[in-house]
DNA sequence: CTAAGTGCAAAATATTTGCACGATC
DNA sequence: GATCGTGCAAATATTTTGCACTTAG
């Protein structure tokens, strides 16, 4: 029962602007990149195309960083850390994990690790 | 420069409640498991007091689920797992990393392991 | 008395959706 | 030509805030 997926140039410069950059971006950020190129581009769009990404797997979402979700199109396993100062997402290798188990509450698909703290540009402002 | 914290009943109620349940739960779950107990409780006092007890360290945010931001008062190390189907958040041992060298991108003061896949609940039904 | 706490309603934010139209296959 | 994609505006949903009033210390 799979959906037809149709060719859409919009749907494309989106996920190439995804998978240009390490920004990490939140879908504002998207549209914001993308709307000098393209003046009829609606920020629904973004966001519609970034929920089907996210659900086909094609884009993983890091989390909610002050109140944005931020995407990556990176979907080799690392972990991310990120600024509590100014929200900056950055990647780091992958830290390896010992798989708990996880059959008393449910069944694990994934697993996220995640560093917080002061970015290098924040620590020398602050 | 402490700003001095007053006594306050709701407050205390707020902090009692999360103290008290395993739920990891959102604003609007515990301004509805206080409302019938204080039935003049505003749903901002609770938001209130939450944004505070996570600036002061006293509650931690385990992240946006489905749109709500999920607190937790167990400050002990410990990791979790959230359903994607239900939002459940359950509580897992602490899964310990090696913490990798940040010096590159910033300074770390935290980490979360967060295990994403189905609760047992959720597995039955579907 | 002074500053912090709160209710209420309005505002601010981020994201989703209904609908009509345009594009793709 | 049937269905998917999109712009636009309106609707949702969550969280924040301004203001007047209350309360703790």
């Amino acid at each position: 029962m799979e959906r037809a997926r149709r060719h859409s140039p919009k749907r494309d410069a989106i996920l190439e602007c995804l998978r240009s950059t390490h920004e990490h971006p939140a879908a504002e950020w998207v549209y914001a990149q993308l709307k000098p190129m393209i003046p009829d581009l609606s920020l629904a769009t973004v966001y519609r195309n970034l929920a089907q990404f996210r659900k086909d797997g094609t884009v993983q979402v890091i989390g909610n960083v002050d109140g944005e979700e931020r995407y990556d199109a990176d979907l080799s396993p690392h972990s991310h850390f990120i600024c509590r100062t100014c929200g900056k997402v950055a990647d780091l290798p992958f830290s390896p994990v010992d798989m708990p188990d996880t059959s008393g509450v449910g069944r694990t698909d994934s697993c996220s690790v995640t560093y917080y703290g002061c970015c290098n540009e924040c620590l020398q402002i602050c």
